[in-house]
DNA sequence: GTCCATTGCCTTGTGGCGCAAGGTAGTGCG
DNA sequence: CGCACTACCTTGCGCCACAAGGCAATGGAC
């Protein structure tokens, strides 16, 4: 009762994120330019409702150094500050190519990996391992 | 740029384990015992070969000090330093089940925003950066 | 009997990154 | 003029994979 921790699969959650989270935002740049606020809802509406925008723009930034992707800024329709959007580069088109291979060689093994057991006991033959 | 990143796709890959690293981990032992030296061995086997028993050490004992799997020692047959083997616990049963749960509700949403923009080639206008 | 190579386990230091919370700035309306 | 809303960005925190390095036990070589 002194702490309680948030939730075990929350936190799960977030480490799984890791190594995806700017993938993704590649791949929904790619369908079209789009702004911070924006990243929050695709994914949401995606299926993903967690990620915060604390993530997301440093996230951003650092894909902007990095010359994945560029940026302009457009006045919001809504009213209200203006927008920041972005767009991919050559070199962001190519991460995500790259990226999307990473992931697929990645989710295979371990897919596989977690479904191995599932359905071991067939004890019928007796023994096992050894 | 003053400094050579080792190789992004690595990175990403470090990126990715966490996670489900440990699940991994979990569902590896619910298959049958196994020592650490087995484990990086075994995701190697399945496709995942990088991870250092420097990942796994730590983990197993977060692991067991969670609860989620016990321990014994036993001699190595091959001739050398006695074995830690590790199995599940009951708690760490019901973690891989919902471990399991959460992988799958985790990649269906990310596999289906990162296939999205397949077929959104670039518009013709182009334009640069600028 | 002594030495060493092998097998196996564990610890420390480092860096990256998602997250919660909070702060700033532009816009339009009452 | 001030309030509320939209949107962007920063700070402090904690988690964890990794590289590198060290310790312990065993069995065979000599």
């Amino acid at each position: 009762m002194t702490k309680e921790p948030p939730a075990t699969g929350d936190q799960r959650r977030s480490q799984l994120l890791r190594g995806v989270l700017d993938l993704c935002l590649l791949s929904l740049i790619a369908e079209r330019p789009r702004y911070g606020f924006e990243f929050a809802e695709a994914l949401a509406a995606g299926g993903l409702e967690l990620v915060s925008d604390g993530s997301i723009y440093p996230l951003l930034a650092r894909m902007e150094r990095a010359g994945l992707i560029s940026s302009y800024r457009a006045p919001s329709p809504s009213g209200g500050a203006p927008r920041k959007y972005y767009r991919l580069t050559e070199a962001g088109d190519a991460e995500l190519g790259r990226g999307r291979a990473d992931w697929q060689a990645f989710t295979g093994p371990v897919g596989r990996i977690l479904t191995a057991a599932t359905t071991t006991p067939t004890p019928s033959t007796g023994e096992n391992t050894a």
